[in-house]
Order: structure tokens, then sequence, then C-alpha cells
DNA sequence: AGTGATACTGATACTCGTTATCAACTTTGT
DNA sequence: ACAAAGTTGATAACGAGTATCAGTATCACT
């Protein structure tokens, strides 16, 4: 892994790029960028989507944000917590949720030693049904399509 | 209904199903759903996109094939390999592999009482740089494609 | 300050993966 | 054979994301 203890990189911190980065920031939930462009537009009107899609790869290659896979659609979501954590998604209302759960090292050395990859990193999502769906879908209730 | 022991799903196993999932059997990397469309088209001419995302859908829904988010690019890429594994994705080729790596129980149980998820399933890929970008990177040599 | 170079922006057009539609076709049960 | 239902492939449509590019803002330097 390479260590980088400064961003010295060439760019500039715009207001258009310092609004995406404020959007990340507050956010508690996972915004896509389409929805990330949504909420951008209140504070910085006139914001275009490639602008806001720039900004966040840009985020992204410099580790200001995260770029998740969740695995329910398509699209990617972004997460301004940069802190090593795993994500929680309901598999029915589609929630997502961060949680700290540490893999034990040993798992890791151990795949190493087997694979002969030199891992930098790990993703790692939980999918179950969240408390209010559960209670949604009660016990004699039945699931109505597969 | 005779054919199918565990799923008595109402649908039948058409040979553009079959070419399909004979596909997926047979794919050792991880296909995207384009990717699958252009191979079946081998072994089914004429078969239609349509068909390929349709029966796709099919097959994941029935529990037949697995629905990954290796989170490299967008597309989603399928696996005809139901049973329980975690992937390997190299942050330098993109090559995807398989893995066996049961995460601890308790980590499961800790995550259920803390949250009160009930949890149904985790995706866990790592990253890294896989034994031959390892060597094409080696310390004093330079990338030399050609 | 003035000036030129360069990074950045936003509008637009575009690409491309995926889905919806629908008429034709195939299979099943009677 | 016939009707009902499932399936297919061509096509059109959709939508997320990207490339382009002229205009604008900022920086380095004099």
């Amino acid at each position: 892994m390479l260590d980088t203890p400064t961003f010295e990189a060439d760019w500039r911190l715009t207001p258009q790029r310092r609004a995406v980065l404020e959007v990340l920031e507050s956010a508690t939930d996972h915004p896509t960028a389409a929805e990330v462009f949504e909420r951008v537009r209140v504070s910085a009107p006139g914001i275009g989507p490639a602008t806001v899609y720039r900004t966040l790869a840009l985020l992204v290659a410099n580790g200001m944000a995260l770029e998740l896979s969740l695995g329910e659609g398509s699209s990617s979501r972004y997460d301004g917590n940069t802190a090593r954590h795993d994500h929680l998604v309901c598999t029915s209302c589609g929630a997502a949720s961060d949680i700290q759960s540490a893999l034990p090292g040993e798992l890791l050395e151990q795949i190493t030693s087997r694979t002969g990859y030199a891992l930098s990193h790990y993703d790692l999502q939980f999918h179950g049904l969240c408390p209010e769906c559960q209670a949604r879908r009660s016990p004699h209730q039945e699931e109505m399509n597969g």
C-alpha cells in the first residue's frame, strides 16, 4: 500500500468541490452519485452533473471519500467516512448503515500465504432484514413474491 | 416438476436458459451480463440480450447463480458457483478469483445482537495485487508492456 | 496591476448497459 | 386440434455516467 502523508495534489478546493465534500460529510446514508448531485444543487445551484461526478472521482482518488458497491442496484454509493468500516444493508428497504467489525488478522494472513496476494483492503457487507422491516413482516404474514 | 427437486417454480428450462446456465457453470472467471451474452451467442446463436438478462435474473432469483458486485466497474458479475464463498480481486488487472474464508460465527452473532438485524448473508471481497501483478511491479523493474 | 498559462466549470451530446414492449412462437393440458 | 400460458428476439426506450468544449476563475511571474 502506498503511504501518502499529505495530499499535495495539484488541485483546488473550489466552492463546487467543497459543496460536494460537505454533502458527503453530512450524509448519514450512503448516497449515489445522482443523489449527491441532487443534494449539492441546494447549496450550489447551477452546478452540473459532470462536475459532481468528476469531484466524486477526485475525492475517491485522494482518499477523501469511499466508493461503495453495496450490491443492491447498479450504481456506486459514496461515503465521506473514510475510516475502516463495513456496511449493513437491509434486504427489504435497502437502507445501508455503517458498522464496525474487524476481521481477525489471522484470516488475512491465512489468505495472503494461501494465495500470494498482497492484500490492500477488503470490502464487507452484511445483508439482512432491519428491525423495522422485521416488524413489518410479522411472523404470521407470508411473503407474497419470491 | 420432476426435473427440479428443490425448486418447483413455474418455469421451463428452455434451450436458451440451459445455454446461459452452461456458460455460467463453465466460467472460471466472473463474467458480466454483457460477457455472458457474448459467450452464449456461440452455443445459442440468435439469442437476444433481453433473454440473457431475463435468464440471469431468473437464475439468481432461484438461487442457481449469484449476482456479484465486486466494486471495480459498474456492472454486476455473475457466478454459477452458488456455494458460500468470497472473492479476491486484483487491484491492478481486475482478475477475480474465488476464495474460501468463513467468518467467525461469533462475529455474526455479535452483529445480530448489536444491531437487531436478521442477517441472511454477507458479501466479502478482498482486494490486493495478485502474484503476477506483483512480479510485474517489482521494485527496480519498470512496466514494459508491448 | 498586468499577463499568460492552466485548472475548473457547466451545458450538451453522447455512449452503453439494462429494461420494457410486443408480436410471433412454443409448450402444456384437455 | 385447440386454447391458455410461458418464452423469445427485435426494437425502442431509459438512465447513469462520460467526453467534449467554450467560457471562466485562479495561479505564477514580471
